[in-house]
DNA sequence: CCGGTATCAACAATGATTGTTGAAAAACAA
DNA sequence: TTGTTTTTCAACAATCATTGTTGATACCGG
């Protein structure tokens, strides 16, 4: 993701008018590497701006993943979660108890589907999720604890 | 998973009972490599049943669930698949069209994190998505055609 | 300044899934 | 076979993340 001051170009150079809110957004997720749902997002932004509606969030969040400026990621917490780190690819840390998300910046090159193996699929991507216990939760499991099921 | 009648002595020695509905569903999943959807196998069931329920269907699925006998996977297409392949670890393709899924039975040792790149996490399993077009979907993609969109 | 967006609140709707209820059917142990 | 327990069913309501709607107000930007 771009600075906000290039997001606010890009917005208007898009047909997009810049407000408040928009510029709050592009604040909070400039360097956020927690991936945040749209309604960790919301949260973060009400602490500047009180008033500010979640459709609102939703709004500039897709926005965004239109432009390629942000990527909406899918990683069965249930929640769409925001990542604005599009420049190097890399995978992700899932915790299994609190639902944080990392992320592993790690080649893995060797991803080449063996041959025959891909039932005729013309693949574009893959995504690696990794699944575990994060630091916080490692401490806080001692004995017992029960996973979070994974969406429904 | 095993055997239809495996399932039934599994569920009889776990204190559930075998009924009809049951038995249909274990027929329907097995050797299943589609991944169904509940409402996809509700629909198959259907076919020999035509009064079952979808709370029924759920239910099953979930108790075969929880003996292990399927995986509840989640592969950002909107609904909870399921697998009946436990045996062989493996991967997923996923059509970005139809929003099929199927397997890739493939080794990828290398999954192992570089030194620190894990950023504490205690990983325990990790799963690759492979996203792509399957076979009809290529033949039907002359030119346009939206991706489905991932999860909302 | 003016026209087109954007925002807001308040609300309804979506879609997958789960919960509830009460009645009827079936399973199974004795 | 009988009696107890479970399961199923239909018909609903509820959940949760997300999207849509409306009408009024605010404000961006040429
Ligand atoms: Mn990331
Ligand atoms: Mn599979
Ligand atoms: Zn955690
Ligand atoms: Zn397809």
């Amino acid at each position: 993701m771009r600075t906000p001051e290039e997001l606010t170009e890009l917005f208007r150079s898009s047909g997009r008018k810049i407000t408040a809110q928009r510029q709050c957004i592009f604040r909070v997720l400039q360097g956020n590497e927690t991936h945040p749902s749209a309604e960790t997002v919301h949260a973060m932004v009400s602490v500047e701006m009180e008033t500010i509606s979640l459709k609102t969030v939703y709004q500039t969040l897709h926005d965004l993943a239109e432009l390629g400026e942000i990527i909406s990621l899918d990683v069965g917490t249930g929640m769409t979660r925001f990542d604005p780190n599009t420049g190097d690819p890399h995978h992700h840390l899932v915790c299994r108890k609190c639902r944080s998300v990392r992320d592993l910046v790690a080649g893995f090159p060797d991803l080449q589907i063996p041959e025959g193996a891909d039932l005729g699929f013309e693949v574009g991507s893959a995504e690696i999720v990794f699944r575990g216990l994060c630091p916080d939760c490692q401490l806080s499991a001692q004995g017992q604890g029960a996973d979070i099921p994974v969406r429904a």
